[in-house]
DNA sequence: GATCCTAGCTAATGCGCATTAGCGCGGGGC
DNA sequence: GCCCCGCGCTAATGCGCATTAGCTAGGATC
């Protein structure tokens, strides 16, 4: 690196002389240290506000989280590109809520662009990472790596991951939604339409949001069918052979795909089979159908895990927690045909 | 600020008695300072790598940019949300060339989120920013701060506009597009077809993006003729008023509208009118209609703005540069009618 | 008059790193 | 046998700040 350039930048000391006292005074009113130990008359202090003022200075972000170990920065890394395309704006909800969140906390955002993606995938972890620039880090993405996550907790880097995850050699902060008893309400509404066979399309294991809905279907009917996700013709098929008279679609793109193909069979959703899905798009699924499903709160996931972040960086424990989804009264539930 | 966490984190002081040499030794090998005046053999650089590499060692950003004035991170600032909605996904596209070329260069974004909003707008300059984190930022926005342009000038601040931006005080270094000739090719192709009466919907001043293509508009015309926009019938009006068999948009939306409106009164497009849109939408405008005009270079806007900093922060010399735009064929544009 | 406060400051230190100056040592030249 | 030189490393310094341990005046106390 070259030597460092002739910045000509405001330091303390520069203010200091502007005002006749000595750095650690400017510092001091800076930081408002007035109380305790140091007393600084308002004659001083006044002085030395006028000259900060004036001369429009800002203390350097990097020295002072040098001096004091903390810089208000949060990190924010995903496992998928930031500004997807692929994945519609499934993750956009969840970045709007972290930047609000931020914002009002007076925080700035790193984004850990610099992650090389390696085999498609990217990690924490990697050669030269800058974690440790920020205070804390935001989790995003559907499936963290394990590695990763356990890396973070033994060493004691504060995170907080968007969305439940098993423990990882301890546990893992997070703020999940509660797929469980979304799933478990949505179960409850179907069946209070006559409805006994009931089925869940999808795979119901891998990423703990599949694990989590499963549970909450299986927990709530009494002889669980899981039917395979796949091409649209082949889960049509699964489906009808299946007997069932509502499906719960793991990913809403699937309950799309599904109900087109059973609509061009002469198979009528909700009319002859009910279709709910269990979320949003994960990926892109154009449809004009208004499903009946439930929504999941990313925005609000988004802010409460900055605001677990903060509290954690500060000192706090780290907290677990499910936000509730939010039902939502679709076209696609009817009450089981005679 | 309370007291240094006692972070159990590794120094390059760890690295070094790990490996039986000197600080500095470590921080030669990590920067590959092997030239030049010091000579680390082979042997020593090994033990100190494998030393680095069993820990996982790496170094910390803030003192590297408090030491060295660098620390690989640039800074990002927008002017409206950087994960907006209310404009579409207009600023999507910079963003996400923005991150890659970030990627590529091996460097991390930092969003100055912290930027409270006032009066509706956000200011660079605002109470405690945190600019000089970042090596260098790139600014994004429909209208800049003046005062926050000037003033980074004045301060001799690395940074680069996404967009041309009018002198402030001194050279702005710019990635624009280059609407002029945008505009002006959109021109000849309408005149081309026998189109004498074409007519400019916008307001042409104001931000430079608006003013370069009403520039380009009037350069490329005998007789300008600039209609203000604004609701869709009240828009129709003054289009028919005039008489023009062609209309140029300013705004993608006011476009959509205009074709609309015209619609229902019975006046096709192209058919009785041409209308040609002069960029993409900066507003959600849903449309079926394919029209006629030329696509903004945003991606590749982002990219280059993340090169030119990059190169600026390493000591070269602000640049302003003008990206060609793609004429993109459609189904607003026809031959005059007899 | 000597001692002890206390208010109002400042000198000194260290955060983790990059960088500069320079030290010790072995070998070659004379 | 002495000097010099260059190799391979290290001690020391400073980046800008926060913080701790004082230091100095002036008044109160005895």
């Amino acid at each position: 690196m070259p030597p460092p350039v002739p910045s000509r930048r405001l330091t303390q000391r520069d203010i200091a002389r502007l005002a006749g006292v000595s750095q650690t005074t400017v510092s001091l009113v800076l930081n408002n240290r007035a109380d305790a130990e140091s007393r600084i008359p308002a004659e001083t202090r006044d002085r030395v506000l006028r000259v900060i003022q004036e001369t429009g200075y800002v203390a350097d972000p990097a020295a002072r989280r040098l001096a004091a170990g903390r810089n208000r920065i949060l990190g924010v890394f995903t496992y998928e590109p930031v500004f997807p395309s692929a994945t519609g704006d499934f993750f956009h909800p969840f970045l709007i809520g972290i930047e609000e969140c931020a914002e009002q906390r007076g925080c700035d955002l790193l984004l850990f662009t610099s992650a090389p993606t390696v085999d498609g995938r990217k990690r924490v972890y990697h050669q030269d990472h800058r974690l440790r620039l920020a205070d804390g880090c935001v989790l995003l993405g559907r499936e963290l790596d394990r590695e990763d996550l356990a890396r973070l907790v033994a060493e004691d880097y504060p995170f907080v991951s968007v969305g439940r995850r098993d423990d990882a050699g301890g546990t893992v902060p997070y703020v999940g939604a509660d797929y469980p008893a979304a799933v478990g309400e949505l179960v409850a509404r179907t069946r209070a339409m006559g409805h006994e066979r009931v089925a869940y399309l999808g795979h119901g294991r891998g990423p703990e949001s599949y694990v989590d809905r499963y549970r909450g279907y299986a927990e709530s009917v009494p002889e669980p069918l899981r039917l395979d996700p796949g091409e649209p013709a082949e889960m049509a098929e699964r489906v009808l052979a299946a007997g069932v008279t509502a499906v719960l679609a793991e990913e809403y793109a699937d309950g799309v795909a599904l109900t087109d193909v059973l609509g061009r069979r002469g198979v009528s959703v909700p009319g002859d089979l009910s279709v709910l899905t269990l979320g949003d798009p994960t990926r892109p699924a154009p449809t004009d159908v208004d499903f009946t499903g439930f929504r999941i709160p990313r925005r609000e996931m988004g802010r409460q895990a900055v605001e677990d972040l903060t509290e954690l960086v500060e000192g706090g424990s780290p907290v677990q927690r499910l936000l509730p989804c939010e039902y939502t009264e679709g076209a696609t539930l009817a009450p089981v045909r005679r």
